[in-house]
DNA sequence: ACTCAACGAGAG
DNA sequence: TCTCGTTGAGTA
């Protein structure tokens, strides 16, 4: 008997093995086995029994030992992974072993794992939680929508910050799960919505399973197994619970669907965002994109009628959306002091008046860290990462020089390794310093930052929200992370402190990522009683992104960037990827993407006209851990000639055997 | 991904 | 001559 059996390595295709009769009838699509491997033994999945083999028969070895004979995905997944690994063109064995839990494939001790006999859910009968408040009539219409059966295309939910999407999501599940289907929710970072979480657990008593990055391999199996039993009728996790193995799925939501997170940024490169639109119509789901601030892709999906766009134009309560006001930051006058230039006197006083109401501030800064990098005011050197070639990042407590890409850190040094200077100066600021000031500027009060550098895990951000909602803080700085939908109702006034930073990207998408920032930032303001206040210091009060973020035009700045993505072919009008080459001497990279761009050139003249090829170009980061970088991209408007100029690709790349890397970046977030 | 053999520079 | 680190090829 043949079986045929995928091998997380990164080589494209599966491999035959041999098994005796009998013990080959244990096994079923699905099943894991142990084979050798070249000179080791790997894990692989059953994907089938082949009648003939590829290779001669006397080339075959044979299968190890099964090591869990019931199947660890079905019939819809296999068709589903195989779609992934197709459209991401990434080796279908290390597709599966993305989308299952590792204890499950790679048993640290192999044992046969019985599948079907620990239960670990709490047998006590809690009394659901029935609707938190009366729907409104924008949520109910959307409800009503979405539970039609028969419309079969996604819906974006489209409402403001504070309009209460969630509500309508949970209204959704209550009636699918009466229905007897299940779902599956999507969130940005699991660890950072505790409170989404909260209320599910709260109104879904023993029905949720929630998969998250730091689960211990015991938990993860237990909640993976709630699901393959069939007793948690609804999963909530991040990217990866886009492949929790739930049967008779009636909807998947992606909740803040415009969030960058969904995209996996190593290995296999999904987006789960767009996965989920895909398994919802391989597997006759609805799909659910909700955002205050949709991508731009998806919004033009919702204006062409792609998708079905459901909006939400009210605040709950019909509380007011805050007022936002702008402020010069170039403008000498408005600066508070000649030493502190990245605050204004208008902010200043702002935070004054909030704090003596009684009111909680937060003031928004998109870096980490004291300084975005230290210089020697003698010579000029600036010191950089040796592994990555970035400027180091420099925290002042504790005192250190942080690599943000590989993670290297070192001392600060008290002189210069070029010139033993000794005035070392710091240029950009940070979290670390902004705190640092209003500590002595508004001595009274509380002060806290919530961002990457204090808060380290679940535990640290459940205190920190907490201490917010509690009033235990007056101040909250905050990077990224405050923008992801947290309700702290005391926040009366919001501070943008350089709402530039993220305007300046070279990136197709700055634009896009600025007007969310803006407008999910000012949307933590105002959200109980007390009227909310938005600061926004730039030194473009004019720019039209901005503005309309201000005003909260959304069709005014969708139009207009949808316009100028047309001209420029960028996404979503032209598809792009790209393709990435690695090597540890420069020298063979460069030469492997110039023969690769070659041949695509070619090809493109030959058979694919609406594909185009720009570069190849050293890597934005030339060096990472030691390897170097070289990378090409592929735009497209045409997603089927994009595809099968990848196919061929990557069918030639097989048969070169060059030891440099190549990996394809499939709708890539950013370009560079 | 992982592992092994081949290759080549440095120490005894 | 021996040893260690780097590089390339193959996995059924």
């Amino acid at each position: 008997m043949i079986v045929d059996v995928a091998i997380p390595v990164r080589v494209p295709g599966s491999f035959h093995y041999l098994i005796d009769d009998e013990l080959g009838c244990s096994l079923k699509q699905g099943s894991v086995v142990a084979v050798p491997f070249g000179t080791r033994t790997a894990y692989g999945f059953v994907l089938g029994f082949p009648k003939k083999a590829e290779v001669e028969l006397s080339k075959l070895k044979s299968v190890k030992e099964v090591l869990v004979s019931e199947p660890v995905f079905d019939e819809a997944m296999y068709e589903f992974l195989k779609w992934v690994s197709d459209y991401y063109c990434h080796p279908l064995g290390e597709v599966f072993s993305t989308a299952i839990p590792k204890p499950f494939w790679n048993p640290k001790k192999p044992s046969k794992r019985k599948l079907s006999l620990s239960s670990v859910l709490p047998e006590e009968h809690l009394e659901p939680v029935v609707s938190g408040h009366e729907l409104n009539a924008d949520q109910k219409k959307a409800v009503q929508s979405i539970l039609e059966p028969q419309e079969k295309r996604p819906y974006l939910l489209h409402g403001v910050t504070g309009s209460g999407k969630t509500e309508v999501y949970m209204q959704v599940l209550s009636s699918v799960i009466e229905s007897g289907k299940t779902g599956i929710i999507l969130v940005p970072e699991i660890a950072l919505t505790p409170q989404l979480t909260e209320r599910f657990s709260k109104r879904f008593p023993n029905l949720i399973a929630v998969l998250h990055s730091d689960l211990t391999p015991k938990e993860r199996i237990q909640q993976w197994e709630q699901i393959t039993q069939g007793k948690a009728k609804i999963v909530i996790g991040a990217r990866s619970a886009i492949f929790a193995p739930i049967k008779n799925l009636g909807v998947i939501v992606v909740d803040e669907e415009h969030e960058t997170s969904f995209k996996q940024e190593d290995s296999l490169r999904y987006n789960a965002r767009d996965l989920a639109v895909v398994r919802a119509k391989l597997q006759n789901a609805k799909v659910i994109l909700g955002s205050a601030t949709p991508s731009v892709e998806t919004y033009l999906n919702a204006t062409t009628g792609k998708y079905i766009h459901l909006k939400l134009p009210e605040r709950v309560n019909r509380r007011p959306m805050p007022k936002t006001f702008f402020i010069d930051i170039k403008d000498k006058t408005q600066w508070y002091s000649p030493e502190i230039r990245w605050l204004s006197m208008g902010l200043f006083r702002a935070i004054e008046n909030t704090l003596n109401q009684g009111q909680q501030v937060m003031l928004y800064l998109n870096r980490l860290g004291y300084a975005h990098f230290l210089f020697c005011g003698d010579c000029g050197h600036t010191w950089r990462c040796k592994n990555c070639d970035v400027s180091l990042t420099y925290y002042q407590n504790p005192p250190l020089l942080k690599c943000h890409y590989c993670g290297t850190q070192k001392k600060v040094p008290h002189t210069c390794e070029e010139c033993n200077g000794v005035k070392l100066e710091t240029m950009g600021l940070g979290t670390e310093q902004v705190q640092k000031a209003l500590v002595s500027l508004f001595p009274k009060a509380r002060i806290c930052r919530m961002d990457r550098g204090v808060i380290k895990g679940k535990k640290d951000l459940e205190n920190v929200i907490n201490q917010i909602q509690k009033k235990e803080v007056d101040i909250v700085i905050g990077t990224q992370m405050v923008t992801k939908g947290h309700d702290f109702p005391g926040i009366a006034l919001v501070g943008i402190l350089l709402a530039d930073a993220s305007l300046n990207l070279p990136d197709f998408r700055a634009n896009e990522r600025t007007f969310q920032i803006i407008t999910q930032v000012s949307g933590r303001a105002g959200r109980s009683d007390v009227p909310g206040e938005v600061v926004i210091q730039t030194i473009h009060t004019q720019h039209p992104v901005l503005v309309a973020a201000s005003r909260y035009e959304q069709e005014e700045f969708y139009r207009s960037e949808l316009a100028a993505r047309k001209v420029f072919h960028f996404p979503p009008f032209h598809r792009a990827a790209i393709l990435r080459f690695q090597h540890a001497n420069p020298q063979r990279v460069q030469a492997f993407a110039n023969q690769v761009v070659q041949i695509l050139q070619k090809e493109v003249e030959n058979r694919f006209p609406k594909c185009q090829i720009l570069g190849p170009a050293e890597a934005p980061i030339s060096k990472l851990k030691k390897m170097y970088r070289w990378q090409c991209l592929i735009k497209s408007e045409s997603v089927r000639e994009l595809q099968s100029l990848l196919k061929l690709l990557f069918d030639w790349e097989k048969r070169q055997k060059s030891s440099v890397q190549m990996a394809a970046d499939i709708d890539p977030v950013t370009l560079l």
